[in-house]
Formats: structure tokens, sequence, C-alpha cells
DNA sequence: GAAGATGCGCAACCAAAGGTTGCCTGAACG
DNA sequence: CGTTCAGGCAACCTTTGGTTGCGCATCTTC
């Protein structure tokens, strides 16, 4: 019962500087290429870059308008990467569960009298 | 409110082939670079340099047996890394329902009493 | 409308990460 | 012993994230 999600999305969100642009996009409602490299760590074209990436997967798209290309989240393909996201864990959730509940399970048939 | 998260914990899980890794040592309980690398699309080297990145993290840790590295996860880290993924998927999810919340009061303003 | 400012795309280049092959050491076992 | 097999090391390749530099198109302002 392997965790089997679609690689192309994961590692999309997998960056973190792809996170907080994901991030600044959602808190404004879109950005350009410039405007959000004024608020990251990297310069305009290593956004571009990545606003490349996120566009190849179908997590934002652009809207020309005169000289500028107003990026905004597709939010129908970004809730599937959420939703992929919370399925992993929660899946690796049940997993440790599971294993914590069988460590507990082999101690107490091991040793039925602990003390202190 | 950005959404901030151990970069390096979450870039060691982000990498298809380790979070693959991870998946079949907690499945198995454990395993060498050799045994993993043979239910792997990769060579045993490649394996053992991320199995060296997840020991970095502390998701993994290695017990010396003989001539062998028998590797297991470290659940402790590993429910960390869980709970980050979890935590982010919560608030990225709760965004999403936040904006489809604003996007439908705006269009419910908007309808039953039209333009200017 | 011409001149400068501004936003973007393209190309070259650099560094780090993931991957491979080849070789060598060292424990296990006949 | 000698063989075998797991693992570590080193060299090398490719991809990816990042940079600088440049040119083109579009605004803006006089």
């Amino acid at each position: 019962m392997s965790v089997i999600v679609d690689d192309e999305l994961w590692s999309a969100v997998g960056d973190p500087i792809r996170r907080r642009m994901l991030d600044l996009l959602l808190t404004d409602g879109g950005g350009t290429a410039t405007t959000l490299s004024e608020r990251l760590p990297v310069t305009r074209q290593a956004v571009a870059k990545h606003l490349g990436v996120l566009d190849r997967v179908g997590l934002v798209h652009a809207t020309p308008s005169g000289r500028e290309r107003i990026y905004a989240v597709d939010e129908a393909q970004f809730a599937r990467a959420v939703a992929q996201l919370s399925s992993v864990g929660a899946a690796w959730d049940a997993r440790l569960r599971r294993i914590k509940r069988i460590a507990e399970a082999i101690q107490q048939s091991r040793e039925p009298r602990p003390e202190t």
C-alpha cells in the first residue's frame, strides 16, 4: 500500500521558493514576475523560471495585460495539489499509528509487568 | 500569514525517490542501501546518497550489523515531518476555503443588484 | 510623436543536486 | 586461505535553480 502521488505536482510545490510564490499569489490574488521578485530573495528571472514550472503543471496561469503578465493561482489544480499533500500526510500518519500500536502490543506481551 | 516550515525536512521528503524509500523502510521495518536499490529505479550508490540526506536530517538512522548497514526510520522525526506536511496542507486548505467563501459572497452581492 | 523608463524574454554561464560507472576496502563464509 | 558480497570513494554527466547581460516591446511624459 504505497503512497502514490503525481510527482510533477508534488515537486512543483516541493520547492520552497515556489511554495512562497504560491503563498504570495494567493494572498495578493495575483502578481507578476517583477512584483513577486521584490518580495522574494531571488531575481526576477529566477521567479520567471519558477512561474514557468508552476504554469507547466497548471498551478498558475498568466493573463497578459499590456506589457505585464499577471499570474494567478489556478484554484482547481491547486486544490488537487493540496489534496495530494493531505492524503500523503494522512497515509503516513496512519502508518505511524499502526506501527506504534504494534510496538506497544509487542512490548506488552514481552513485559506484562513493567517496573517504574 | 505565510506558511513556514523547516525547509530541510521538507526538501528531504520532497524527493520522490526519498519518499518511496521512507515508504519501503516503514513497510519492511528497515533495510540496506542494497536491498532498497533492488526495489527502486536507481542504483545502490544513488540510494546511499539519499540515505545520507535522510540521515543528516534525522529521518533515518543506521545500525551497523556485520558488513551491512541497516537503516530504519526515526519515528519521532518522521512524525515531525508528517506534522509539517499536514499543517501546510491544512493551512492551504483553509485558505482555499476562505477564497471560495469570499468569491461566493461577491457573486451573491452582485447578482441581486447588478451593476451601477 | 520622440525619449526615456519599465517589464519581459532570451542566452550564456555557474553551482548544487541527483544519477551513473568504476574501483577498492573489508567483513563473511566455504 | 580465497571468494564473495556489501559498502564507501572518486570521477564524471545531466538537470535544476540561480545569476548577469542584453534586446525588444510597451508605457509614460514632455
